[in-house]
Order: C-alpha cells, then sequence, then structure tokens
DNA sequence: TTGTACGCGTTATCAA
DNA sequence: TTGATAACGCGTACAA
C-alpha cells in the first residue's frame, strides 16, 4: 500500500500538495501540478489508509448497527426476512453517504457500549432495545443514535427513535375483524413488550370501542424457546374453544399457527380466521394467503440510516421519535360472518 | 476517552509501563504497580483506540464481509432466510476470536477491493461471487479470503471455498423421486451458474443413471426480475404437461410454484410432486410440507469464519475446497406412484 | 504556489 | 523494573 510520503517523494513535491490534490482543495495549486499528482494517483492505485485518517481527524465514517440479541427469543432474530430487509436499507444508504457499516450483535450493553468507543463509531443504529437499554448506552456513547423499534419508558428520550404505529395498525386490524363480523378474537404473541405490547394496546382498544369484553383467555402466549414452540402451538390450537378469530403479533407467527391449524385439520378461514403483521414473503406465499398489517421493512432502514447521517451533517430530526404509518392488507385468512 | 498517555501522566508512569500492562507483558513490572495500573484502568474505563493500534501494528481486527449483489437477481438477497442465517455464523464466530465485522454490499469489484484496502482488513469473506470475481479480488487483495459457495472455473484457486456438495444432493434429490417411482422430473431454477449449475448437473446425473432421458422442456426457467416472477410462474403452470415432479433450485422457489399451483388447483403431491433444495422455514411451514435437501446456513458460516480466522493464525486449511453434506429431508410434498 | 513540522493514540525498540 | 523516543499515515496550521 503506497503512502502520501512516498507519492510525494516520487514526485518531488510536498505531503501537503499531494493531500490537497486528494482532497479537491485546488484553488492554490496549479494545474500541471493537479495532473500530474492526479495522474500518478491512478497509477499506483492510491487508497487512503482510513486508520491514519480517522487518527488524524477524530472521526471514522463507521456507523455501527448493533442488534441486541435475547438468549430466551432468538429464533425471529434469524428466521424472519425482517431483519435481513432492514439491514439492506441500512447498508444502502450507509454506502451511498459515504460511511461504512460495522456489524454488531450483543445482548450486553456494556460490550455494546465499548465496542462504540473502541471504534470511535460517528453514529450508532440500535435494534431491538428494550426500555432503558437505549438511554444507557446513549448517557456513555456522545454520538448521533437512532434506535429502530424502540419503545421506552421514560418520556425524555435522548435518541431519536424510527418506529411504526403498532398501536394504530394492530387497532385498523381488529376493526376489521369486527367490520367481518368477527367478536371473539384472540391476540397470539411470545411477550408484551416494546412492539408487542404496542400492538397489543391497539388490539384491546378495538375491543373496547366496539363494547367487547377482553379476557385473558383471548392472550394467546406462544412460548419461542427453541424446544418449546411445537408444544406451545399445539396447546393454543387446543384453546381456540369459541374465538372465531386471531390477530397474530406477527406474520410468521401467523404462518407458524395456520401450518398448525392445517395439521389438526382445522381449516383457515372458514373455522378460524387469522391475521398477521408485517406482512413479509411469508404471508404472502402461504395458503390461504394472510390478510395482514403492512410495513415496509427496507424503507424502515434507510429512513434511520438518513435520518442518523443527516444528524452527522448537522441536521436535527423533526422529531425524536418517527412512526411510519401501516396498510391493511386483505387476502384470504379471514372470512366474513 | 482517555487515552495511555493521559493515564500514565496521572500515574506517574511511562505509556510504556501502561502499554505493558494492558497487554500483559507483566514478567518484567512490580506488582504494586500492576495493581495501581489495572485498578485506574477500570475506574476511567479505559478503551483502547482501534485505529491508533491499527496504524502502530499495520493491521485492523477488521473480516470484510462481502455480498456481491446483482441487479438482476436481486430478491433471493433479502427474501431467503439463507443469507441472515449465514450471517449469523459469521458473525458469531468473528466476535468469538476478537475480530469485528465490517458489512459491504457491492456489484463492482473494484469497489470490492477498494474497501479493503481502505480498511486494511485483515481478512474477507465474499458471498455470491462467480467465476473469476474470487480471484480478481484476490489478485489485488493480498489477505486470507474465503468465499461461500464459490465455484470458479480455473483450478488453481487462490482462495479457500466453503461449499456445499450440490451436485451430490441434488442427485439424492432426484433419485429419492425416481424410487418414488418418478420419471418425468422437471427442473426449476432462475439460472444455470454457480451452485444451481452444479444442482442441475446433479440432477442430470441422476436422470442418466436411471436412464431416463432428458430434454430442455424439462428445465423450468424463473424470471427473478420483480416484475416478472409473478408471469414466469403462470407460465411454467402451464408448462407441466406429463411431468409428474420437480426438483427446485431453492426452498423458495418451490414454495413460490406451490403456492401458484394451489391458485390453479393443482395439487400438491397428488398431481405433481415438488421438491426443494435448503430446507429453510419456509418448506417447513408450508403445507405440505416440503421435501427438499437440507443444509445448514448458520454452520456453513461459521465454519467460514472458522477456517478464515485460522489462516488468520497461520493455520492452513486442508483443502482449498471445503464441502459440506446434504441430507434428504422427506416431508410431504413428493407422491409415491 | 508549495513545504515544514506537529499531533492524533498506540506499540516497539532500546537505553537507563 | 521503568522510561524516552521513534514510528505508523494522514491532515493541517503556519511558514516560506
Amino acid at each position: 500500500m503506497i503512502t502520501i510520503k512516498e507519492i510525494s517523494k516520487q514526485l518531488g513535491l510536498s505531503t501537503t500538495t499531494v493531500s490537497n490534490v486528494i482532497h479537491g482543495k485546488i484553488k492554490e495549486v496549479s494545474p500541471e501540478t493537479i495532473e500530474k499528482v492526479r495522474r500518478y494517483l491512478e497509477e499506483v492505485e492510491y487508497v487512503p489508509n482510513i486508520s491514519a485518517r480517522n487518527l488524524a481527524q477524530n472521526q471514522s465514517k463507521i456507523i455501527g448497527l448493533v442488534l441486541k440479541t435475547r438468549q430466551d427469543r432468538y429464533m425471529d432474530l434469524l428466521e424472519d426476512p425482517f431483519v435481513s430487509e432492514m439491514l439492506v436499507g441500512i447498508e444502502k444508504e450507509v454506502r451511498r453517504a459515504g460511511y461504512y457499516m460495522m456489524l454488531y450483535m450483543s445482548d450486553d450493553i456494556a460490550e455494546i457500549i465499548g465496542h462504540a468507543a473502541t471504534w470511535n463509531v460517528d453514529g450508532l443504529i440500535l435494534y431491538c432495545m428494550l426500555d432503558d437499554d437505549g438511554s444507557r448506552v446513549s448517557e456513555k456513547v456522545h454520538k448521533p443514535i437512532v434506535c429502530i423499534d424502540t419503545y421506552s419508558k421514560n418520556e425524555d428520550q435522548s435518541f431519536v427513535n424510527i418506529g411504526l404505529d403498532d398501536e394504530n395498525g394492530a387497532y385498523e386490524a381488529v376493526r376489521y375483524l369486527i367490520s367481518c363480523g368477527h367478536r371473539r378474537i384472540a391476540f397470539l404473541s411470545d411477550n408484551k413488550e416494546g412492539v408487542d405490547l404496542m400492538r397489543f394496546r391497539g388490539y384491546r382498544r378495538a375491543l373496547k370501542e366496539a363494547g367487547i369484553e377482553y379476557s385473558d383467555r383471548s392472550f394467546w402466549m406462544l412460548r419461542t424457546e427453541k424446544d418449546e414452540v411445537e408444544r406451545s402451538l399445539e396447546r393454543i390450537c387446543r384453546r381456540i374453544g369459541r374465538h372465531t378469530a386471531v390477530l397474530c403479533a406477527s406474520d410468521l407467527f401467523a404462518v407458524m399457527f395456520m401450518s398448525r391449524l392445517h395439521d389438526h385439520h382445522i381449516r383457515v378461514p372458514e373455522e378460524i380466521s387469522v391475521m398477521g403483521f408485517d406482512d413479509n414473503l411469508y404471508g404472502r406465499l402461504f395458503r390461504p394467503a394472510l390478510t395482514t398489517v403492512h410495513q415496509d421493512p427496507e424503507r424502515k432502514g434507510m429512513l434511520a440510516a438518513q435520518v442518523l447521517i443527516g444528524m452527522l451533517q448537522g441536521k436535527e430530526p423533526h422529531s425524536r421519535q418517527i412512526l411510519l404509518e401501516t396498510e391493511l392488507v386483505v387476502r384470504d385468512s379471514v372470512r366474513k360472518l
């Protein structure tokens, strides 16, 4: 790898001049010199050493993307195309803006902070943070931070969040079910935190508004630990009772459930109507095709990156909380009663 | 961020001593000093600046993960959980070994080379390379390189490849179909390169061995450009003719196809048997559950990272070409004639 | 218009 | 057992 020093020696120039040409500060360089340097740079395929540049400028051009993992709930991070699509959106924007992306998975906030510090990242995108995780990171890492899908408890958020109007999406979904004549509607999820909690709230609101009473028997808890999933789905199939419809917290859960219903010869939507949330390929390909709530993870990722990079350039985002809209997608898994 | 220099000033020591303690070179440091330094490091939460370290040592601790994209065939990179699972495997191992992962997508080999040079990556994992792409990169980047799923034409491979015995996997799949009484067997894919070519070859070999003649009408070409997929699937449904079974180049394709067959009221496996390749969640959840050829992308990713990191530590891999085995998974999408 | 010299934070060599 | 000092490659203030 050739260095600026070497180049300037070869060309009989100073490093300053070479560096200036590289950076386009050519107001005060003679055209001949510019040409000479440029040609030589081409020839030797000069590539700057970013470590040195970072050290000199105290910046890194690195955007850290941190996925917080959870031992107990590991599956969806892998299996759901949601994450990969989001990732593609982020990567695209990061690259387009001349930044680089470092991907890091961890369940340990201290580790995450350490990573950001060692690499002196210019900014951070955090996914899967719960409660005060986001705040804990932003307390120590004094760089722009954008979270995706994080609902934090304290109001004075120290970071920007890109989310979805989960509450309203679920609300609209349940309203749709009700409009189809359903009243005994269950909610299937594997937890009651963050995003899923909001979806649950939307579900509750729609029920309440329609004067439908909610009982805990309508919350179907899916256990997503590796060797619990199957048994848990079994249990839910036997618990359907008089419910005529279920809103699942994700398309993946919906398809897993429908798959298992099929094995029990319980027909969808004739015997039970199923709705999902996300609108991913699982729901589009399964038959009956899944009626669901649409969101666009790639766009979410792109937006997160755009907002973060904007902040790096001094643009404050319009709001600390940016919510994307959802859209109802009607397909074949809901029956009109 | 506190620096070694600052620490040594505070403690009235030299940077050398502090650095030595940090790195455990404590044969020649007095126990008291060690304790003093260690305690202070804890207290101020010292984190090394990697840029500086990299500059001083001419290494980076960065493993570059490059996904080569293709404008014309973009979909599967996003939608198939294959990539994300592989990614998780890689990330795990990279982190475990104390390295960091930089993720980069590009369809331009020159750009990929540039990226590796700028960051002075210690090693590179390449995915989705075709033909001589791998060689072109390794020609310029003089660092250990591991490719995943790359079949290169020239024999004197300059890089290690982690692959799958695709040819044999497809061969076994078709043998299974034949053992079920099928003779008119099609092959569905969106290309005839790399991995898919090998799978196609395995398919051909099994046919030949069974004395079954192959005609081009048995190769069902799926167009995967965004607005071609649907029409292409339509066309294939109308082309089935007297075929009784099809081996698809991936589970995703198989499920896309079965989904469309369902819409045409063509029953699987009664009217046509379908096999996939990969064994991912799509095939496991669809009904009828997909009979397929299993591979483990997370393991592939972990292995790639392990081999690469081994090379960084001076261990030469046993072979330039490491092939994982496949395994037949019989479920419900194939009928015995 | 061009060049010199220093600082960024770390590691490594060698002297004390 | 410890410390001074140079080196890594780049950017930049300041001098020429």
